[in-house]
DNA sequence: TCTGGGGTCCTAGGACCC
DNA sequence: TCTGGGGTCCTAGGACCC
């Protein structure tokens, strides 16, 4: 019988208010909070945020009261910042072991099975200090024999300051297991979202050991497969591995909401040609070729008359090309148009994705290999210019027609990492 | 006035076929 | 005119994640 297997997770505390303060000390201790595009919704809040009653995913607008109240600090969310601290942070977790799976930016597993640990809490330490120290971020650490008991020891270790930042489920007593779980509402179980918590709730299953308890065939008739796999999963055997590798995107989308809504042609065409330039780019440094792209738009859902479009082409001969996209899109833009609308946003998606080296002609279309090759190297080049000169060098003419759909960012941090001009000045006196 | 953006996976149901 | 059962494929929508 295999050795049963170990996973850490490690997970950045507050991640986007804990890069904010690397570079403003002076935040720390007071309430801070980080907003979405448009500065539409909070989405990362300081502990002294939470504490001040600040909702996760709430709607700003409807909360700046209690920022002035309680001296809450916003910015507008700064990702080529976080990017920059999630990749650094990834080449330290890297040095521990190679077998690491990046979940999100603030989140990575690692499967530690291998490595010679006695006492796993006491290692999960060890690690928080030294991402502390050369990153400066504060982690919670969970330490398990699957996934969804790592997710849940990382919770742990985060609301209970006595474990100090670490807590493993490995070599833990059956009945403390069964403590730890009982305290852990299934709201925190990764896999139970808004509907399925109320689903379980009304089956009498409140808490993190009741649905490790739960009937594998009931969890799977109340939640589907993934129902099953949880259960098993709380009890301590992995169903789901490490996922090493990013695997190649099944489908790629680009979308904003406008700073303001807008009715005119031009607008709407400027935000095509950018989405477009976006999701393609994407597409080639992933060597990657569509075969059905597509857009939507709509109104703003908030107000009467509410309408969504949606309209997709089926290529002849899949591409990645951004010209021949915004073109076509464009076209497709005028088949539904109208200038007595108000659009709120929009978006630009690809499906059907193929690594460029299967491309297979069409023999029958009226796009030779030739003209497919004209187009690679065309945007070969483009893609080079701006790679060597910064992002957005050199552009389609359509992205510049307007500027009503760039969003709002009132409160943006500077790029300290990324942009040369905006990089901290310290003086020593 | 003001409510983000980017993904994955599963399932139910329809179309079609035998 | 009426009709069973089962399989496949596709799509839309729903659920989840961060």
């Amino acid at each position: 019988m295999p050795k049963s297997k170990v996973f850490v997770l490690i997970d950045c505390n507050n991640f986007f208010v804990s890069c904010e303060r690397l570079f403003r000390p002076d935040l720390e201790g007071k309430p801070v909070v980080v907003l979405s595009s448009n500065d539409g919704c909070v989405v990362a809040r300081s502990n002294e945020a939470k504490a001040a009653g600040v909702p996760m995913g709430a709607p700003a607008f409807k909360h700046r009261e209690t920022f002035k109240k309680h001296n809450i600090v916003t910015f507008s969310a700064n990702f080529e910042l976080y990017g920059d601290i999630s990749k650094r942070t990834i080449s330290l977790l890297t040095t521990i072991t190679p077998r690491i799976e990046i979940y999100s930016v603030d989140e990575s597993f690692l499967d530690i099975s291998a490595l010679p640990i006695t006492d796993y809490a006491e290692w999960g330490r060890g690690v928080r200090a030294s991402v502390l120290q050369h990153i400066g971020v504060p982690v919670s650490i969970g330490i398990a024999p699957s996934k969804t008991l790592a997710k849940l020891a990382a919770e742990i270790a985060k609301q209970n300051d006595t474990y100090q930042g670490a807590f493993s489920f490995i070599d833990l007593p059956e009945e403390q297991k069964a403590d730890a779980l009982r305290r852990m509402s299934i709201e925190h179980i990764w896999g139970v979202g808004r509907k399925l918590a109320p689903v379980l709730r009304s089956e009498g299953v409140s808490t993190a050991l009741g649905l490790m308890n739960l009937r594998p065939q009931r969890a799977q008739q109340l939640m589907g497969i993934h129902g099953r796999q949880m259960v098993t999963e709380l009890q301590g055997t992995a169903c789901y591995q490490l996922t090493r590798e990013h695997a190649p995107a099944k489908q790629i989308l680009r979308s904003r909401t406008f700073g303001e809504d807008t009715s005119h042609a031009y607008a709407l065409e400027a935000a095509i040609a950018n989405m477009a330039t976006r999701a393609a780019y994407q597409l080639r440094s992933e060597r990657l070729l569509a075969g059905r792209i597509g857009l939507f738009t709509n109104t703003d859902r908030h107000k009467p008359g509410y309408r969504r479009w949606t309209r997709e082409i089926q290529m002849p001969m899949p591409t990645n090309d951004t010209g021949q996209i915004i073109s076509l899109l464009v076209k497709k833009l005028g088949e539904f148009y109208s200038d007595k609308q108000k659009y709120h946003q929009l978006g630009v998606f690809f499906y059907d994705l193929t690594p460029e080296s299967a491309l297979q002609t069409d023999i029958l279309g009226d796009v030779t290999p030739d003209m497919h090759d004209r187009a690679q190297s065309r945007m070969k080049a483009v893609d080079d210019i701006n790679q060597r000169y910064g992002r957005g060098k050199i552009y389609f003419a359509a992205q510049e027609l307007n500027t009503i759909w760039q969003p709002r960012r009132k409160t943006a941090s500077p790029r300290y990492v990324s942009k040369w001009g905006e990089i901290p000045e310290a003086r020593i006196a």
